[in-house]
DNA sequence: AATGAATGAGAATTCATTCAT
DNA sequence: AATGAATGAATTCTCATTCAT
């Protein structure tokens, strides 16, 4: 059994490593491969074991990470509170974690290359929309938001604080840095403000889920 | 004297064509180079003589199609009336106008891949945001909109509308159709609305300037 | 002891379970590998353990399977009776086995790749072909057979046969029909016929080794 | 004109070069590609730019160098004369020829591989045997030949001095010598034999076609 | 002895760029 | 200036073999 467990414990940390790698590879240059292989300390063939191919492995990654940053978002989206606060704490949340990795940020949102890559992403930012939407839905009924087409409205605001963190004006700002919070906040306000039934004053971002 | 002309004209016009068909070529399948020597009718080799590699020529093609776009959003940008109209009024055309060529939009606006192409969309996109940045200041000065950094509002601004344009949830509808016109007003008054200081009854678009 | 045995038995039962697989494989895809250790249900390894590399399997394989062949081959060529009826009666029984596994056949036959296994064919083609060479000669001792180098002859009768087996016209017919075995007897008489010092007429097969 | 035809030249020489290329590699060492491209003095994309792909290189190899041989064998198979005597002058011929280049004639009628190969190659022995059989036709009409279904006994014909050749017992002989012209004859003899209707004295190949 | 994950050399193919004509 | 054949580095993927467990 102890050994068994050591092989198990090898087999995921291979699989591991590779997707860790190709994590990182796109971190640093986006989708164009950069011998992930080499930098996951493996052998070419050793890929092909895990991943049918390059497109596949890298659909993978963007799975794994988008996966995390949606569970984020959800988890603030369906806390207690007004959709407003909830809208906020959400944006303002990712808006956080995007600025950690900005590179990996724009890779997940904007760059596409293989078709296969570019339907996990449409997933992912579907996931992300619906998200919203879902809270979107919520401030209409409970009047807060003004009534309006949920797609659209998620469309919109994800757009507005994405563009604002991956796009060519997004400010620079050390990750986790007072003024990287003042970003995010006055994203998150901003992004939410355009549903806001009436001139509400500022939310602050509240959410006690750690970013 | 005439002929030197004939051959001038000649050099622009292999160099126009080259433009045409490398623009048609992105429209139709984004950056992923398709052939454009050929679509244009010349030899491969004379690509070469009007542009210093590929990344060069699409360079150009963002750069020029791009310069129309933040013309148009300028000239509306530029007219009389209130910051909150133009505003809504320039988003509102430049969406009519992108609904028109997704594909092209959505390369120009979205697709990387090479860093000098990332490098002129930059460009573009600054254009364009600093189009938008300008009416934001107005609006800030006549106390229409909120007080705000422009280049933050101007980025979720355009996020806003082009995600509500090319992303995943972008709706589908008939270039120039009632539907397009419909879709392209909600989205311009929502991203505007972000900026309003206070509930605004809703903007139609009003610009004269022929989208 | 008794363990040894088990253990004797088992090593000898996991080889015969390899090249059972290998045999299988060929005959369904000829020498292109098709993943024999997981055909065999045994570890990639554990091929290596009992085999120098897959074209000494494979060798082996052709080795095995060709060994039967010459083996019925040999049974009838040895029987009594006249040259004409042994030599019509061996190529009706190799035609009729060769029908069942055309594939298998052809592979055996005709397919190469390694020259491992080239040899290892070379090996059983002789083989064949020598027992047609003895046929040969007791025919031309007997005067039923023109005088002819009996090597050539063995190729020119083997040859016959086989590619009217598997050859690009051969006629496809159920294993163990009727219609099969009238094929298989149009071949033995024909491929036979050119050795017949004398019109004769035509001779059925009569041997009863069961083919 | 004349630069144009300089161009063509080269055109034509360099797919030529590749050709020649590749049928020398199949002569030294069957289908396993031996880097053509270097065999050629090209680079390895020249070799896509006059074939689609390895196999379709091959097919056409395959098909040059069948379309001689075939070509040869229907002239002879065409002249006037006998059958008997046409059959033995075909087959004389066609084993004059293959002797010359044993390795690429075993390539072109026995080594698999590529399916698109083994297509290509099932043409040439299926036209090869079409000549063969509109001649056991002429012979049967004569009433030279036995009755017998013409595609059987092509097969059977073919097969023989096919085997003869290049088959494990093909007798080494060097090219247009005595003893090879000597080994073609027999085979010849041999192979037509099987058809004959009654005891023929041996003919002696008589065409006046150069092999 | 058995396992199967890991290896890595090699094969096929593409495409931006060059250069002789 | 134009041509388009030729280039060759780079990329993706395969598979026979090895080796730590």
């Amino acid at each position: 059994m102890a050994i068994a467990a050591v092989r198990l414990n090898q087999l995921i940390e291979t699989k591991a490593r590779i997707l860790d790698a190709a994590r990182d590879a796109v971190a640093l240059s986006g989708w164009k491969d950069a011998q992930i292989a080499a930098r996951a300390g493996v052998a070419t063939g050793s890929v092909y074991r895990y991943f049918d191919s390059k497109a596949d492995l890298y659909a993978q990654v963007l799975g794994l990470v988008s996966e995390r940053e949606v569970a984020v978002v959800a988890a603030i989206a369906e806390a207690e509170g007004s959709a407003s606060q909830c809208l906020v704490d959400a944006i303002y949340t990712f808006a956080i974690r995007a600025m950690r990795g900005r590179r990996l940020a724009s890779a997940l949102i904007a760059e596409p290359c293989e078709p296969e890559i570019d339907a996990a992403r449409l997933k992912y930012r579907a996931a992300l929309a619906d998200q919203i939407a879902r809270l979107v839905r919520r401030g209409i009924a409970s009047g807060e938001f003004i009534e309006i087409d949920a797609n659209v409205a998620a469309s919109c605001v994800t757009g507005a604080f994405m563009e604002a963190l991956v796009g060519p004006l997004a400010p620079e700002a050390a990750p986790d840095s007072d003024a990287a919070r003042a970003i995010a906040q006055e994203i998150a306000g901003l992004s939410a403000r355009m549903l806001f039934r009436r001139a509400t004053p500022e939310l602050k971002p509240v959410s006690k889920v750690s970013p």
